[in-house]
RNA sequence: CGGGGUGUAGCGCAGUUGGCAGCGCACCGCGUUUGGGACGCGGGGGUCGGCGGUUCGAGUCCGCCCACCCCGACCA
């Protein structure tokens, strides 16, 4: 590309209130511009440079031989693995932007595979993504629109499974090695069976607006919401007996711990949340029990129960069950979806609400006063818990950049095997945020001068070729023809042939960050060819013209 | 959802007691210049976020709304 075609110009001064470097760099450079909170439109560099990063990821995936899908950008709400979002059709049916894409390819998956020969197969698709977001910020980092690489990788059954999630975890490690980006996978939660099927990998980023849970001792990383963590008794008292006490203006933990004069560890909390389910399946009602200082993580509570999404149970609901809002507690309650927390069995005598308005229960004992259709994990842990392994676990900043998630039997997804049995069809999902990937980059690969891009297939441009205007012409000639050579050669040349000064075009250069660069002068020529530099720093070497192709091959590996 | 801040040319910003809409960069033309953001002369570009109000007159004062940025809290 010659910049005297350019599209967009640099920009001395980024627009206001860009607080990230890289985020601010990628704006003066001309890659991204902000249309809106958390929506950026790619402008060419950008773009190219997203594309390569593409072309870098599904051939170090092993996609080469994917087959190409593409779903429709909104999709019916029971395919798309999100709760309800505003959005409908004319029809009045609710629609979703984003998701995993995971459902959608179950039903292509249900349609089209019978057989064990049609299996292992890969699918891939690349396409704008979007993922809503309360309050987008750090451009590309943290935006809601965006783009997506996404592989689908169909197996026969669960071992094979097991060896693919090795074999692209490993991969992706060796991503994000050449992206010089030291992302890892982090535990995102298990599912209704214990098992953990998704795995998110996180970049540490000190500017990063998400955050996980890391063990120093252990390694053992996590995800907010679903971090396990260790659950001590909060007494070993005997149990004492049911006492009913009069707890008025009392409908929080708060409240409630303040008009007792408890600590909130020694109250039970109730959470009363609807479950949607995939698949046409009805809401439920769920009472999840925690303990007063513990909050619900609602992850662990949706992989847990199945359910794609929670919401807050309203008042109505609430009373349906035969509990009171505020005043509520497991006991009593016949039909109710109970889950309660690991810990509240390890903790006797708690104070629980009597579903009945202004009284509470003391001495409320698991087991003995009521049971729960299910003990589990479901509560979130805080920075400071203890990690299984018994250390204290640190909060970490930084970007979730991959998911991985694994599906051993791809609900109704079946396939006649060798000895003509039925057989689950499994499924390994990738999803890879790239323009977030990009955006990792940019804060980390920059310097004053501007971005500084770790290799060329993670640059918009395998070279960056600099002409310094002459009076004689020779210099203008020699680059307009080692551009067509290049170009030729296979070489991606951004060839800044404008009229301007040689400051502007070298401090846009340093801007742009393309690895490799190439300037040719009056000056150069006399010594005999141009002159090759590296963007990271060194010194520049006089190369003949006609050894250019020859150096870059050494310099660039193809 | 709460608190704070900002909206003026493509970008960054000034605009005094209410009195002709400005500066730097960028852009266009001509000329000079050319190894680290050159210079001269000339030029173009504005619904001052929007709507309403006060006033002879509003970028400026008042009200409502919108957008964006920052901080805080999501919640039982």
């Amino acid at each position: 590309m010659r910049m005297s075609q350019r599209f967009t110009t640099t920009l001395r001064e980024a627009p206001a209130g860009v607080e990230l470097a890289g985020q601010r760099l990628l704006l003066r450079a001309g890659y991204a511009q902000n249309l809106s909170a958390g929506i950026l439109a790619a402008l060419p560099l950008g773009r190219r440079a997203a594309q390569r990063l593409e072309t870098l990821a599904r051939e170090i995936l092993g996609l080469g031989e994917a087959q190409e899908i593409e779903l429709p950008a909104v999709l019916p709400n029971e395919l798309s693995g999100l709760g309800a979002t505003p959005l409908r059709d004319l029809a009045g049916r609710g629609l979703t932007l984003g998701g995993s894409g995971d459902l959608a390819v179950a039903e292509l998956v249900r349609a089209h595979v019978r057989s064990h020969r049609q299996l292992p197969a890969v699918l891939a698709q690349s396409a704008p993504a979007w993922q809503d977001d309360e309050r987008p910020q750090g451009g590309w980092l943290h935006s809601r629109s965006g783009r997506q690489l996404a592989s689908f990788h169909l197996l026969p059954g669960a071992s094979a499974l097991e060896k693919e999630f090795g074999t692209l975890s490993t991969r992706l490690l060796h991503l994000f090695d050449r992206c010089e980006l030291s992302a890892y996978p982090v535990e995102a939660g298990t599912d209704a069976s214990g098992e953990d099927r998704a795995v998110h990998w996180f970049a540490p980023l000190p500017q990063g607006a998400d955050t996980i849970l890391h063990c120093p001792a252990c390694g053992y990383s996590a995800d907010l919401g679903a971090a396990r963590f260790q659950r001590q008794p909060s007494a070993d008292d005997a149990p004492l007996p049911l006492d009913k006490v009069a707890t008025p203006h009392s409908p929080t933990i708060e409240t409630l711990a303040r008009f007792l004069n408890i600590p909130t560890a020694r109250t039970a909390k109730a959470v009363f949340l609807v479950a949607e389910f995939p698949g046409g399946r009805e809401p439920e009602l769920i009472f999840a029990v925690v303990r007063g200082d513990r909050e619900l993580s609602e992850t662990k509570l949706c992989r847990l129960t199945g359910a794609r999404a929670l919401r807050p149970a309203s008042d109505a609901e609430i009373a349906a069950v035969g509990a009171v809002p505020g005043y509520a507690s497991p006991l009593g309650l016949e039909d109710a979806w109970v889950v309660v927390d690991q810990e509240i069995p390890l903790s006797p005598n708690l104070v629980a609400g009597a579903n009945e308005a202004g009284y509470h229960l003391r001495n409320v004992n698991y087991g003995r006063d009521y049971t729960a259709r299910k003990v589990a994990d479901i509560a979130a842990a805080r920075p400071g818990e203890l990690c299984p392994c018994g250390a204290e676990l640190e909060s970490v900043a930084g970007v979730f950049v991959a998911h991985l998630e694994r599906h051993p039997a791809l609900g109704g997804c079946t396939y006649w095997d060798e000895t003509g049995a039925e057989q689950p069809v499994a499924l390994l999902s990738l999803r890879l945020d790239v323009y977030r990937l990009l955006a990792c980059m940019a804060e980390i690969h920059n310097d004053e001068r501007g971005l500084n891009w770790p290799s060329a297939e993670t640059a918009p441009f395998d070279v960056h070729m600099t002409l310094l205007s002459s009076k004689t012409g020779q210099p203008e000639s020699e680059a307009a023809r080692l551009y067509e050579r290049l170009g030729a050669a296979g070489y991606s040349v951004l060839f800044d042939d404008r009229g301007d000064s040689p400051g502007v075009k070298f401090n846009d250069a340093d801007l742009i960050g393309v690895p490799v660069r190439i300037t040719v002068s009056e000056r150069a020529l006399r010594n005999g060819g141009v002159e090759l530099k590296l963007r990271a720093g060194g010194d520049a070497a006089v190369i003949p013209l006609e050894q250019v192709p020859a150096a870059l091959r050494e310099l660039l590996g193809k």
